[in-house]
DNA sequence: CGACGCTTTGACTATACTCAACCCGTGTGG
DNA sequence: CCACACGGGTTGAGTATAGTCAAAGCGTCG
């Protein structure tokens, strides 16, 4: 495994300071916030607290490369992760971003099996990890984490395959118009949309090209569907059309 | 929800009549024979037999449609089931291909939603069914079905981000390489694939035309790579160059 | 035998990629 | 404070890729 870690810390209760931004967390409130815990007793928690062990990854660091053994689940305290693939032809593709909260290494955590994607710190970053045994161990003593773990899992099953569905049967033009939607719903009722990365990302999140980004978003400019108010803002003033593009 | 049962009985140890082509089974065998609860004993197969209750599909009739609530699980015992989408703007992709001893229904089993896919039953079919609630009961008293559930879950995950990776950065011909290269993986060691769908449920699968399919095929074919035995029989001349397509 | 659906082939077109040049904003170092 | 480098972003020209539409071949099943 690729990790080159600073500290590792194997306590309880482990605070960070703050960072400007006010993404920090410390490790607990790291993990109360995980919605696959965030249901359980405080004596519970505490249980769990006491799995859990520390690990910073500075920016370029990879948590985990394809080849790796999935033997831990990471849960991001503080800093951002990039998800990506390399696809047999050796063409990046970003699947996501995790923020504090997130979590990540579940996907090969049940099968006995080895990563297939890169997770890369873009920036540096703090992880509370649980290895998969111990972490199994929990899951049977209490189930319920267990039906919040799957219901996080179909949930993302549901989304993959939508996804899939896109890229096999979307235009590039459609698959921008619905991403833009689906980035309104969360700042719901703003017209105004902020793109969450750079064009250049999307652009491999949405398996297409930089060069095909900017011009499609100049085209659908261009019919008043929406108008770029500037490089990453957008402002929507037509939703039935996007939706029809 | 479409369904359009014509018999619906709520016993155990219901037996079927073997159909010619070997693929019948019981409703216990049908159980039995699902990766998820194949480790349980006796004494806790013969209760989840107490709780499933078989149905029967007509050829053409949908288990589910997009919209219906999601508050069951399928298990098939005999027949064939495919699951499709319609892409936002209409267009119908293959997601899978259901056989004896596989399930659907648990995508939006644990998140309180609705099916975003078609099932349908393109064969007289019979499946074992769970309802939710009784499902999680099941799950919270005995936490390895659990684990075997996320199992299933994350690999499929994952299969599922690797198609969408390829969707996303591989041309239809690699796609159809790869594919053919899958299939050669489970009949192993033979060098003859056979297809195991028509060229059009192919191209869906694929994302991509009947037409494309059939030049491409042709291409490979004409640079040595392959030869088309018969309409659903190829033969893997060369699988490194494949893997390079 | 005929009808139907799947498959193939051909001609044309649309879509989006590549490559290259240039622009712009930011951050760095002199 | 300016010059510069760097990376992202845009624009243009040309090309590759694969989709559409149409017609004809083939197989299967009633």
């Amino acid at each position: 495994m690729s990790v080159d870690s600073e500290t590792t810390c194997n306590h309880k209760h482990q605070f960070h300071h703050c960072n400007s931004d006010g993404t920090c967390m410390d490790d607990e409130s790291c993990i109360s916030l995980v919605p696959i815990f965030n249901h359980l007793e405080p004596a519970q928690m505490d249980e769990i607290m006491s799995l859990i062990r520390s690990l910073k990854f500075k920016r370029g660091e990879n948590l985990y490369s394809p080849g790796d053994p999935a033997n831990t689940l990471y849960i991001v305290s503080e800093g951002k992760i990039k998800i990506y693939r390399l696809s047999e032809s050796g063409k990046e593709q970003l699947i996501r971003f995790l923020r504090p909260g997130d979590f990540t290494g579940e996907l090969a955590l049940f099968s006995d099996t080895v990563h297939e994607a890169y997770a890369e710190a873009i920036e540096d970053t703090s992880v509370c990890t649980i290895t998969r045994s111990e972490f199994n161990e929990l899951l049977l003593k209490y189930p319920s984490i267990s039906l919040k773990v799957l219901s996080e899992f179909s949930h993302r099953l549901e989304q993959s395959e939508k996804q899939t569905t896109r890229f096999a049967t979307e235009r590039v033009e459609t698959r921008i118009a619905l991403f833009l939607i689906e980035c309104m719903d969360k700042d719901s009722r703003s017209q105004i949309v902020e793109l969450p990365m750079s064009k250049k990302d999307l652009a491999s999140y949405l398996g297409t090209t930089p060069e095909s980004i900017s011009r499609k978003l100049t085209e659908i400019e261009e019919v008043g569907l929406i108008e770029q108010i500037s490089n990453k803002k957008i402002k929507i003033l037509d939703l039935d059309g996007l939706l029809n593009v």
